[in-house]
DNA sequence: ACCCAGGTGGCCC
DNA sequence: GGGCCACATGGG
């Protein structure tokens, strides 16, 4: 247990990978999408289903709203759990359109009012509606994963039990600038892809910590 | 042949 | 509140 705290977290992996420019995509749309297809799927599946998507001309809020379920199944097929998927992506196309018309009407409601809307899509929680509001709807929301959980737990914060007091935790430190909130996200997730996926990769981690960051489940 | 991945929901106790 | 389970593909 290091007793660290989130403000050193984020100074130690800023000064290593910098701005992490996070979410990847394109526009707000691919984001949402995005959003759904990457629950515990790797990016490099979703990525094949983005691709797919775009190249058939359907890469918007409004066509998704349109497109035949069976369509979408094929389109994103790559990415896993596809019959759940494409529900999610269907309903929510939809009663976006229904209700807000637009991403872009939708950036002007309150974020209780859009939490509200979000959380009420099946196949939609919590972690899947905080990166919607984060990086598609920008809202000052801080995205805790399963990597956050166990980071922040590892480092000492006191109570990482949840994603609500790991969120409460990091607003309370760190405020809620946006750009910020967004950034420390990606560099979370990029630290675990690159250093903790393997023993080898923890040794050469260049905050010369070792695995006292470690997400890699121990030793 | 395992194990995991930028989760979610349902069911059980 | 927590502990299991199904959901599905693709890479290590």
């Amino acid at each position: 247990m290091l007793n660290s705290d989130a403000i050193s977290l984020y100074r130690d992996l800023f000064q290593v990978f910098g701005e992490t420019k996070w979410w990847p995509g394109d526009t707000k749309d691919e984001i949402i999408v995005g959003a759904i297809l990457t629950q515990n799927t790797t990016w490099s599946n979703v990525e094949r289903s983005l691709a797919r998507i775009r190249n058939g001309g359907l890469m918007s809020i409004s066509a998704l709203a349109n497109v035949e379920q069976n369509t979408l199944i094929e389109l994103i097929r790559s990415s896993g759990f596809y019959n759940q998927k494409s529900k999610t992506v269907l309903e929510l196309s939809q009663r976006i359109r229904d209700r807000f018309g637009t991403i872009e009407q939708m950036k002007n409601e309150r974020t209780d009012t859009l939490q509200e809307f979000l959380i009420d899509v099946p196949g939609i929680g919590q972690e899947t509606m905080d990166a919607m509001l984060c990086y598609a709807l920008d809202k000052p929301i801080f995205v805790v994963d399963k990597y956050t959980l166990r980071l922040l737990g590892r480092i000492g914060v006191s109570d990482a039990s949840t994603i609500a007091q790991v969120k409460a935790y990091v607003h309370s430190t760190m405020g809620y600038d946006l750009e910020k909130l967004k950034n420390f996200h990606g560099l979370i997730v990029n630290f675990a892809k690159e250093y903790c996926r393997s023993k080898p990769k923890c040794e050469i981690c260049p905050l010369q910590r070792k695995c006292d960051y470690g997400l890699c489940g121990g030793n």
